[in-house]
DNA sequence: CCGAGCCTGTAAAAATTTTGTAAAGTGTCA
DNA sequence: TGACACTTTACAAAATTTTTACAGGCTCGG
């Protein structure tokens, strides 16, 4: 299901794979069961925080058990939704969190362009410049990985998905025109990087 | 499909040739279907784990099959992939899982040279440098293979791949071409050394 | 120490690959 | 059906790779 929902979900069987993979993969988010094997989810909870990591927690308990809030939201969890849950709730709860955590920036600006993530409006020299819905993707996925070189593969797999197939000169079609949109010129690109027999990087 | 993408894919067609197979050649990651002749792909991932083999693992599932993840992962799995499933898909979870198990560094200086993996790009007393596809692969090679004798064969094989037939002078040219970018006096190397009759020896 | 014969350095030409880009083709939605 | 976005195609231009050619260098037997 989070899959779907483009995360990238990773497991762990009991408390001390999960606290190792929580340091070592460093994931955006935890979903930490109240019961493990080995482990309470209170006590992970604990250990990780006097880790010093700082990963958001949501704590998953069946009905039932006898659940102190203010223990848990003290051991570290930052929220938590008591089984059984339909996946609209879990999915609203993660966003929220995320977006708790994250505090995102409300917009990104780099030379003489301004992205609004909000209004989802981008700004030229001060004047409004229509994106589509694949050149605003393609934007925000470089805005997201500046500074790297990004293959034509990486690309479609993140901004296009494993579920489309087109070929990789579409990448390029999409930047020609990112690049007509935002550079200052075009044919001198400042931003939009290409890096030959590989891909682009992007340059704020 | 994998020999396309560089990678030297071997087969096993049961459990028993495929721990074996694992044991001897350590292979750099393993695919394992889950419905294996004589074995099942879970006894499989067990069995290596307990042998101390640390390969990485992607289990291959068939759609429908009851998949126990947790499981699959306690038994020694990194990933597993649900068929039907897309090559790009397949070829993107591979490199992940490669890139999670080997963490590559971030860069690597010699002399006055400093390598950026991240962004492929190379400064030279502080000035970025521009190379060329194979002459990042050449570099990239000799980084991984320093102080030792490599001859213009293993080059040419490491770098260039089975598939492509150029002559042996071919790896002259670019070691030429690396030593004017980044050695202080390309013509007394000190880095990029010459061994008559053999090939070439990169000295950090 | 000499020189034949093979090896390497290197610039430049030739061949090939990759990219930029407009335009044509395809699909989608109202 | 028309408008719009996306993808593919085609081809010129740019960039890179490979080959070539020749000048020196290295090695080793005499």
């Amino acid at each position: 299901m989070l899959e779907r929902e483009n995360f990238v979900p990773l497991f762990a069987a009991d408390g001390k794979s999960g606290f190792e993979k929580a340091v070592t993969l460093k994931p955006q988010l935890l979903l930490v069961d109240l019961r493990l094997p080995g482990m309470s989810g209170t006590e992970l909870c604990r250990q990780l925080r006097a880790d010093r990591v700082q990963t958001p927690i949501i704590v998953l308990s069946a009905i039932g058990e006898e659940v102190d809030k203010v223990l848990l939201l003290e051991m570290g969890a930052d929220d938590y939704i008591v089984k059984p849950f339909g996946a609209r709730e879990l999915l609203a709860r993660i966003r929220a969190l995320l977006r708790r955590s994250n505090p995102e920036t409300k917009s990104i600006r780099f030379g003489e362009v301004e992205v609004d993530f909000d209004r989802r409006t981008t700004t030229f020299r001060g004047a409004e410049v229509k994106l589509t819905p694949a050149e605003y993707n393609l934007l925000v996925f470089f805005l997201h990985n500046s500074d790297r070189a990004l293959s034509r593969d990486v690309i479609l797999n993140s901004v296009w998905g494993y579920d489309s197939y087109p070929n990789t000169r579409t990448v390029d079609a999409h930047v020609v025109r990112l690049r007509q949109k935002l550079e200052p010129d075009p044919s001198l690109p400042r931003h939009f990087l290409t890096v030959h027999g590989v891909g682009y990087r992007f340059l704020p």
